[in-house]
Formats: C-alpha cells, sequence, structure tokens
DNA sequence: GCAACGTTCTGGAGCGTTCCAGTTCCGTTC
DNA sequence: GAACGGAACTGGAACGCTCCAGAACGTTGC
C-alpha cells in the first residue's frame, strides 16, 4: 500500500528488465526489441506511471517545456497568440506553461525570471512592455522569442510582430475612401507599436492629401468635442478597447455612428462583434504571430540566430464606419 | 568561459565551503553563522546563482509551485480569479504556473495531468468543466481545489464557488421592484452553476407570486419574440456574454433597453461599464474566490481535510435596468 | 569452428539539490 | 586538564531520470 508515485524502477521490477529499458522503451528509443517494448508499455500503463518532468529535465538537460510569459490575462488580443503557440507547441511535443505580469514591467520581470528558474528550454514573451534591457538580460540565460513590437533589440532575442504601419494605413485609407477628410487618431501609449501607428497615421493623411492639422491624442472627451465642432467625422482607434470606450462616450453625447463619426478600431478582438454597432478593425493574425514565435524559438534551441518576422494585418469592415455625413 | 548555469558546488568553490553550507545559507536554514551566510550570499550574488527549482523539489519532495489551471484565457470572469490566487500565493511564498484547457473537457484534463506531470504541489482548477470523476481521479495524484461550482465530489477535493441562489434570486428581486412581471431567463448551460441559477430563477418567482409561466430559454430570438409580443419585459441573463448577446439583438431589432427591456446580467465583468446601456449584473466575489482557494490548498498541502465554501455574491446596478414600462 | 558483427539489454555515473549523520572546533564547567 | 555541549560545518546518499560504455547472445561469413 505504498502511496508512492511509481518510477521507472518500478516499473522495471515489475517487467523484470532494468530501468534503463524502461528509460528507453518509454521513449520510444530505437535498441529495445518490439515485443519487450510492447510488455513495458503495458506495465507502465498498468501500474499509472506517468513520467516525472523535471527529474527528466535534471537528467537530459532539457525539459522539453516552454514558458509563456504574457501581459496580462485580460487582455483578449494576446489569449489567440497563445492558442497559436500553443497548438504549435502541441505539434511539435512541447509542453506549455504560462505565467503573466498584471500590466507590470516589474512583474513582468520577476515572472520571467521566476519561468526560467523553473528551467524551461526557452520563454516566449507575449507584451511588448518588457525593455529591450530586460529581453537581452533573459536571453542570456536562454532562448526568448518576443511577440509585439519592441524598438530592435539585441540580436539574441526572437521577436514577431504586425505591420503596423499597414495597419494604419489601410484604416485611414478606408476611412477616406468613405469620404471622410476630417479624420482624427484616438492614440495608445508611447511604446513602438502605438508610436508607429500614429505615425503611419500622419503619413497616410499627409500622401493622401488630406486637410491639416491632423488631431491625435488619447483623450476621449478632446475627440467629442471635436466631432461636436464638426473638426472630426471619422476616428482611427489605436486599439478596440480605446474605440470601445470612444462609441460609448459618442453613445452618451448623442453623436450616432457611423451617422455622424466613423470608427475604426485596431486589433479585430471579440469586442468588435459584442460592440453595436459592431466595430471595423484592423486584423493582427494572431494564431499565425504565435505559431512564427514558436518556430523562431524552436530554430533557436537548435542552434539558429534569432530573427525577426513581421506578419501584414488587414482590414475587416464592419457597421462603425460607413460614409463620411455631407458637411 | 564556461556559459553553464552556476550551482551551489560553484558558490561553495568560490566561498571555500562546502555545497551543504551554501544550501543552507541560501535557504535561511539555521545552523550557518551570519558572517558566513552573508559571505556566501554575496558570492551566490555575484555569480549570479539561482537556485535550480526542480533540482530542489526532485531532493526535497516540494516544490513550491503550485498549478492553476483555468477554462480558456478568454473569460474576463475567470482572470480576477486566478489575480487572486496570485496575490495570495506571492504571500505565501509560493510559485504559480498557469495552464487552460480552450474550453474543453479533454484538452482540460490534459493539461492538468500536464500539471501534475511537473510535480507541482497542488493545483487549483478554475472551470467549471471538468467532471466530478475527473476531480476526484486528479486528487489521487495530488491536492486539487476547484473554483466553479460542481455537483458534490469525493471529499478529497477543495471547492469555491458563489451561492448562485442568492444570485438569481438578487437579480430578480431586482427586476420585481422596478416592477417588472413578465421576467424571462436567458439560460446558460447544463452545469451546476446555471442549473442552480435556472432552479432559483423559478423559486423566487414563484416566492413572488409572479404569473407563469416563466419563460426560460438558450435562445436569443426567442426571447427577442416574447418581448416584441408583449410578453417579457425584463431578462434575467446567466452571464454578462448572453446579456450582450441579448443588448445587440435587442437594439438590432429596435427595441429599446432599459425603456422596452429591462436586462440583468451575471458575473459583473469588464463588459458591464463597455456596453450602452452600462450593464446591471450579479457580482461574484473573484479575488475573494481566489484566495480561499488558495486557503484551501495550503490547508490542504498541510494534512487538513478538503473543504467547500459557498461566498456570497451582490448586485451592482446600472443602466441596463429600468423601470418596467406602463403595459 | 572461430572471428566479427548487430541487436538487445544492463549497470553505474551524473544532473543540482536536500537531508541526515557525522566531524571539528571552541568555550564551559568541575 | 579532562569531559562535556553546542554551534558551525562537511561528506555522502538520495530524489527519478538519462546517457554511455560495455555485456550477453544469436547470426553470419569464411
Amino acid at each position: 500500500m505504498s502511496s508512492h508515485r511509481p518510477t521507472i524502477v518500478d516499473v522495471a521490477a515489475a517487467a523484470g528488465v532494468s530501468k534503463s529499458l524502461v528509460s528507453l522503451a518509454l521513449r520510444d528509443a530505437p535498441g529495445v526489441s518490439a515485443t519487450t517494448r510492447a510488455r513495458i508499455m503495458a506495465i507502465a500503463d498498468d501500474l499509472g506511471y506517468r513520467s516525472h518532468t523535471w527529474a527528466r529535465a535534471l537528467a537530459a538537460g532539457r525539459s522539453q517545456v516552454i514558458g509563456i510569459l504574457l501581459n496580462d490575462l485580460h487582455s483578449a488580443y494576446h489569449t489567440d497568440i497563445v492558442e497559436g503557440i500553443e497548438r504549435a507547441a502541441d505539434a511539435a511535443g512541447l509542453t506549455t506553461v504560462l505565467s503573466h505580469g498584471q500590466r507590470d514591467p516589474k512583474v513582468l520581470a520577476q515572472r520571467l525570471g521566476h519561468l526560467q528558474d523553473l528551467s524551461v528550454d526557452g520563454v516566449i514573451v507575449v507584451s511588448a512592455l518588457l525593455s529591450p534591457d530586460a529581453l537581452a538580460h533573459a536571453a542570456q540565460r536562454g532562448p526568448v522569442v518576443v511577440v509585439g513590437r519592441t524598438t530592435q533589440v539585441a540580436d539574441t532575442v526572437g521577436a514577431v510582430w504586425n505591420n503596423d504601419e499597414v495597419g494604419a494605413h489601410l484604416a485611414v485609407e478606408h476611412l477616406a475612401r468613405l469620404g471622410h477628410t476630417r479624420i482624427a487618431h484616438l492614440a495608445g501609449s508611447h511604446r513602438p507599436a502605438s508610436q508607429a501607428r500614429r505615425a503611419a497615421f500622419h503619413a497616410t493623411m499627409t500622401a493622401l492629401d488630406l486637410p491639416a492639422p491632423h488631431l491625435v491624442c488619447d483623450d476621449t472627451d478632446t475627440v467629442i468635442a471635436s466631432v461636436r465642432a464638426g473638426a472630426t467625422t471619422a476616428v482611427f482607434a489605436s486599439n478596440d478597447t480605446r474605440a470601445a470606450r470612444l462609441l460609448g462616450a459618442a453613445l452618451d453625447a448623442g453623436i450616432s455612428v457611423p451617422g455622424d463619426l466613423g470608427v475604426v478600431g485596431y486589433d479585430n478582438t471579440e469586442l468588435t462583434e459584442l460592440l453595436r454597432p459592431r466595430l471595423t478593425s484592423v486584423d493582427q493574425p494572431r494564431h499565425e504571430m504565435g505559431q512564427r514565435a514558436l518556430a523562431i524559438l524552436t530554430d533557436l534551441l537548435g542552434g539558429g540566430p534569432a530573427r525577426v518576422e513581421v506578419v501584414a494585418p488587414r482590414l475587416i469592415v464592419r457597421d462603425s464606419s460607413g460614409p463620411s455625413p455631407t458637411p
């Protein structure tokens, strides 16, 4: 009645072979006859044997486990990326564990450390909040890939992000094509992705010859005031949550969307379908980004160089963007 | 230029003491003089030593890591619970790792197995999708606490959930007090929590002497049709997402909320503030639930019995519920 | 009939840590 | 000055596994 978790030694004893052979058999390694292997497998199963991941890792030097660190769990955006990673990891026979950092760079860095303490084989950071320094530092301990735009870092860190320039361009062009000329940008933080979207907003406005000044601010009230004053008829928001807040504020202010105001978000989260009007948004291919991140990581594990991949976004048109009101 | 991660042996060599002493010093164990301890600490720090969690776990038989399994990452509801758990875990000096099961009982069971393969000290399951059998089975391998209502299981599994009866009662009573008599229930799945809410809906309707029949269905269209027919003026939805869909459908159908239709959700997720009108909802004390789950788990680790705790929800009134339209 | 070979299997060392039973050293006490 | 006791420290076994060198055995070829 030993309540002990069975080990390969137990299996070996039951099968009348050495523990080494059990190890080989269970790992599908060559050098074990088919019949013996089958017998060992059956006995292991019978005993309820499960391999002890970390004992294995300790002995083998690899754990076949990768860590995923995400910004926070609240974000609908990050989770699809995680799914992409996990699907690819499953296919590659890797296990994943998650951790998250509550949107706080300090916590993120700490959790990244914890993850690496577990001696996972590598870490994928799904967050743009970690400084290049922190990433480079972590990369000294083990392979690191970041999903999310960063200012370019040490070439030891792999990265995947979407092309924010293209995304912003798609959004603004779409609004312009609907006849809007007074387009504002509801901007995000000062992180690289937001910066890029902001810069691309300006560039596109200029390229399309739309009349200056181009209103850019990070504050809903200012935008609403501008709409009321007739100085803005459409807004490109730097993400869906901001767009949702703007939508709420517009309805509160009696501004009809898309009648008086066209709105385009970014990230194509599930919010887009829950809000009314449904939100036009720029979609990042999140699953694909996750897959690519894992591919970069496995290459890194195989001794390859860290590379950066940039994927293309596309615009999903829904109800929040319509023709410009005739002036 | 050994790129090797430093071990206690390296630290011991550098400090000119035995590895045992280093181990003691780093763990703050007694039997080390203050000066030696300080010296060892300094040297460890210097070398960038970090303890190898799983080697430690292997030797000590405990890892000080607990696993958290969640339903899926998309759910705004679960994430606060996780935060509650993690905050408590931090305070208790435990590390956490997450995993999730994509809303699929099969995947959940598999991930639960993976988590236990990592030989974490215990697992908290934040999902109501796992069968009592699966939970009991997992509990044989190690301590398990579930957050979310389950039909009562083996007394080896700890549990926390909110009092759905009280929650449903609060919602219906609120609507009744506003003058609604024709209240429908937009029901959830057949899981225990939904069942309980449904049953409590009926019980409350009866207790309040509201006229039968009490419409219960899980389909938005039917509810909308009933509102159109004048047979329903208010809806208690089994969760916020369902309520959000109903809100969308109502607006699509030209039904004004709360004018023609009062809506109350459940879970008080962030959706409640993003939607218009803002959603009245029943709040579960999610942080508290997470904390309690961890408390139960640590008691379990200490050899205590598994217990079940039920916490009280409360109603948060917002804009989606207003006085009944005069008939 | 014997060497050479391939296949299957074994024993022991080692991964980084903890734990336990000692050992050493120093200050007290009688 | 011998005996004791406690604090500080050490060495080796153990945790469950992998890896490697080599043993055992049957086949093949000459």
